[in-house]
DNA sequence: TTGATTATACGAATAAATTCGTAGATGTCT
DNA sequence: AGACATCTACGAATTTATTCGTATAATCAA
């Protein structure tokens, strides 16, 4: 048991990850141009580098150190990471009721009738595999 | 240009605003023990007051101090904040695709059959409201 | 009345996240 | 080589959230 999972990435730490997802593999300088791009105001670049600094620690990224400009990229998927959020969102603010937060995510938004049309297929695929259990017990049947 | 609207409540506060919703108006010693009943610790009284008293400064709740305890109430709606609460995380965690939350609470999460027609059902409901788009100018056609 | 209980107010310690300055190493250009 | 730019490492200031101790006032019980 030498290996901790990576624990829940802080604000900007989930900014970082998003440009790692967008882009793949990046250095600091290019970390940082697109977060100064995102927001406002400038980002400073020693700040970025120590975000990044740190989230290598927190197991967040790996990094290729080869080049003097070290090279960081994303060592959590971007669902399992928004998954892990979206587990503690729901129980702070909705008392653990994902469908309370389905319900008020599509009631007080507007939704186009495509995405309507998305989610109606999941909910059919839903079904289906509730209406077929065990597919990982009767594969060598 | 006198009111400025509450700010987005931390996880304290929202826990206490849990409290209000669910129970009513309540003094610091009811929050206490609602709070501590919920979570695995106890939570020091001095700490859940001071709570309340930054949140009356923000203005997320009120309080009633005729009597020696005073008595806290809700000053922002639960759906209201939850609306709120979830902008910023569907911006934060899922880029503002509010789809993209919804396909992921759905999707890596046990739904129960009643909870897939509750939302069937929204989903019809807003189907309708789309092809009726101005319910307000054509009601004296 | 006097002592114990319970309340509020306030200050401050602690922890976490964010920010940036500075030092020193390395690379580039002329 | 020498000047300049760019990178990493590190320390530290700042901010925000959380926690609780202590002082003081009000209430209650004997």
């Amino acid at each position: 048991m030498s290996k901790a999972p990576p624990p829940k990435p802080t604000d900007s730490e989930l900014e970082i990850l998003h440009v790692l997802w967008q882009h793949g593999p990046a250095t600091v300088r290019a970390i940082n141009d697109h977060l100064s791009q995102r927001r406002q105001a400038e980002v400073g670049y020693t700040t970025t580098l120590k975000i990044c600094q740190l989230m290598l620690e927190k197991g967040l990224v790996r990094r290729d150190d080869a080049d003097r400009s070290h090279v960081y990229r994303a060592a959590v998927r971007e669902q399992e990471t928004q998954g892990l959020l979206l587990d503690k969102f729901v129980d702070a603010t909705f008392g653990g009721s994902a469908l309370k937060l389905v319900m008020q995510a599509l009631g007080s938004r507007q939704t186009s009738a495509d995405e309507l049309a998305q989610i109606r297929r999941l909910l059919n695929d839903i079904e289906i595999q509730n209406s077929t259990p065990n597919s990982d017990d009767d594969d060598r049947a």
